[in-house]
DNA sequence: TCGGGTTGCTTGATACATCAAGTAGTGAAG
DNA sequence: CTTCACTACTTGATGTATCAAGCAACCCGA
């Protein structure tokens, strides 16, 4: 933790500048191809991409909100709307009444297979196509580095 | 641009997903502070702040826009919030009647100047206490080419 | 076994972003 | 000097995020 300094120097805001310049134009360009190929936002593919990849594709609520960077309530809300879209279902856990579960639908499944060649097109042209084998590890790294920040706050 | 490949490998996915939770968990991070201290958003700051360093603390609306990495329209509608809490003021441009001119006014000065100390340490707390000058370059260096990539699409 | 505190999730209100459509000014060809 | 395409911006509708509050279920000490 420092101490408030009186503004940032030229070299750093030389960086900061882009860097909030692709935080605040990644989601939007990640978005508009889903949103054209499958009518999913970023987010609401990233619940599915991350439930298919989870043992039994399911998951609890709390541990997907987490794992795709969102809150609990932002998670219920999509939840509900992919639901009512056939594309996950949820039910109470078996063990602990508290927790919900979700898991894939065979629905979910294939909209997820019609959404990744376009999806992962997109993220190979915006960012692995750029980058050697070494810069991506460590754009990772740095990536990696900052959110523990966040999390720390 | 790539042709559509099977999935990411592991090397890339263990740095898409930090850069992936980087992108959506900086911008609520930068939020909570800003909302705290002057009830502004990231996005709202941003404009008084990028208005600041402007010559006669003047843009025009679409000039606004892109430096601020919004569309004309978001603008618009905050740029209405704003000039309603009285921190900026718009009139139609002498020269060119189809743009808009914003100024900065005293109101949005304060308020900038009671953001910022606050704004200026969640920036160095995230990011720059954590990363050495070089790094720093480096981070700036990689943000810009991935902006011009999705530009580019 | 009961009470207080905690956890996991949902909901409802409000604020915000996005998209498509609309208005109006401009520039340039004919 | 008119028309056509384009630019700059605003608006309204719709969808989505966020926050605070609420409700159960659980845990644990007394």
């Amino acid at each position: 933790m420092s101490d408030a300094a009186p503004w940032l120097d030229d070299e750093e805001m030389s960086a900061w500048l882009p860097l909030i310049g692709l935080v605040m134009r990644l989601p939007g360009a990640l978005d508009q191809s889903l949103r054209r190929d499958v009518g999913l936002s970023h987010f609401e593919y990233g619940v599915l991409a991350v439930l298919e990849h989870a043992e039994d594709q399911t998951m609890r609520m709390s541990d997907l909100a987490y794992l795709c960077n969102g809150s609990l309530s932002r998670l219920s809300h999509v939840a509900r709307r992919l639901e009512g879209d056939g594309l996950l279902r949820r039910y109470a856990c078996p063990t602990d009444g508290r927790s919900t579960l979700a898991t894939l639908t065979d629905g979910g499944r294939e909209v997820l297979k019609k959404a990744a060649p376009g999806h992962v097109k997109t993220v190979r042209d915006l960012i692995f196509d750029e980058f050697t084998r070494d810069e991506v590890r460590q754009l990772g790294d740095m990536s990696r580095r900052i959110i523990a920040r966040i999390q720390a706050q």
